[in-house]
RNA sequence: GGGGAGGUUCCCGAGCGGCCAAAGGGGGCAGACUGUAAAUCUGUUGGUUAUUCCUUCGAAGGUUCGAAUCCUUCUCUCCCCA
């Protein structure tokens, strides 16, 4: 049974613009009886350590850690996939009469968890490859003109440059001759979930400074190495795993012949600070967040502790 | 000392008499987000009493109905010859 099915099961998510500081968090108060879902698309995969900043061995092996390194850098992930092992995760944690601490970066699969999944089916690959190359031979005009013609509604939200989105609703009208926009997207969170959401944030200059230092530490740990040894693995920047910032900047670098190892950290810290910005706006619109500087330990500890009683 | 190129809005950079508060890119700011989301995309970016007026294209002066664009002098930067 999902945990859908349940009553007010406590559930505590941990949301912060990367850099933010939530590893240290768990850290200090997490540590005993939690149990962690990560909520981060990159840290799910093995290979990607340090460049993902994921948490150390040494604390992953003092509170358990589920959705990291379940998979290889080259396969393919969901939101969808998120929820269900996460819900698998939240009864695995609840059954050892621990509490779940989802925390991560990526909104959109907070997003989903708390709302449930929209109707719309999960991608298929072979339908969305058929899709990319319709767009790629009749051109992006095309595709959106298509797109108004079958699916009006969704024509209208996409905006016509916005090629991922474009690709999707033609995929779902392809794949199940119905307009993307038919199916229900929820619009308040499941039933029984209310969890503590707590929502980090930094100041501005703060959290620029601290990914500067970050991205310096990563380059001091391995970072070279351990994209060398991707490469190995032959890795290409077509990979998921490889769309993470800290190694995407690797392929653009050496595709446009500006590789080094200054402009390398240069563009990696320019990239997370960007990503930080939009993580920032996506959550804001998710209502419901306690919003907390990192540095306040005491007050989390007494959010939390309030919460759990 | 001689010759050449150039100084444009936060940055790079286009414009080279009116259609220029000034293309484009970057950065900043704001936003979107229906199964790839560390992705993808959008808006905005001199001030304002806001379909107007003011200030702005190194500085000062001049030509012109009108100048970032033409002329003069000054000043700074870069390159070449000494």
């Amino acid at each position: 049974m999902p945990p859908v099915k349940r009553n007010n099961i406590p559930l505590i998510f941990l949301f912060g613009p990367t850099g933010v500081g939530k590893t240290a968090l768990l850290d200090s108060l997490f540590s005993e009886g939690f149990s962690v879902i990560n909520a981060d698309s990159k840290q799910i995969y093995r290979h990607l350590d340090i460049g993902s900043a994921k948490p150390e061995p040494e604390l992953v092996a003092r509170i358990p850690h589920y959705l990291v390194d379940i998979l290889d850098p080259w396969e393919d992930f969901s939101v969808g996939q998120f929820v269900h092992r996460a819900d698998e995760a939240v009864e695995d944690i609840l059954s050892q009469g621990r509490i779940p601490v989802i925390s991560g970066g990526t909104a959109f699969y907070f997003k989903h968890f708390l709302y449930g999944l929209p109707e719309s089916p999960k991608s298929s690959p072979e339908v969305r490859f058929f899709v990319q190359r319709e767009v790629e031979t009749h051109g992006q005009e095309w595709a959106y003109r298509r797109l108004e013609e079958v699916d009006p509604l969704s024509a209208a939200k996409i905006h016509r440059n916005d090629t991922y989105r474009l690709t999707r609703a033609l995929e779902v009208w392809e794949a199940t001759g119905r307009p993307l926009s038919s199916y229900r997207v929820p619009s308040v969170p499941r039933e029984g979930l209310k969890p503590l959401i707590i929502g980090l944030t930094r100041d501005k200059e703060e959290l620029a400074e601290r990914i500067e230092l970050r991205v310096e530490l990563m380059v001091e740990q391995g970072l070279m190495e351990e994209i060398d040894s991707l490469l190995a693995m032959k890795a290409t920047p077509e990979w998921p795993g490889m769309q993470g910032i800290g190694y995407q900047e690797y392929f653009t670098l050496k595709r446009e012949g500006q590789w080094s190892l200054d402009a390398f950290k240069a563009l990696i810290v320019k990239n997370s600070i960007k990503y930080a910005k939009r993580q920032m706006t996506f959550f804001r619109s998710i209502e419901g967040v306690t919003w907390m500087n990192p540095e306040e330990t005491e007050s989390i500890q007494a959010l939390v502790d309030d919460y759990l009683s």
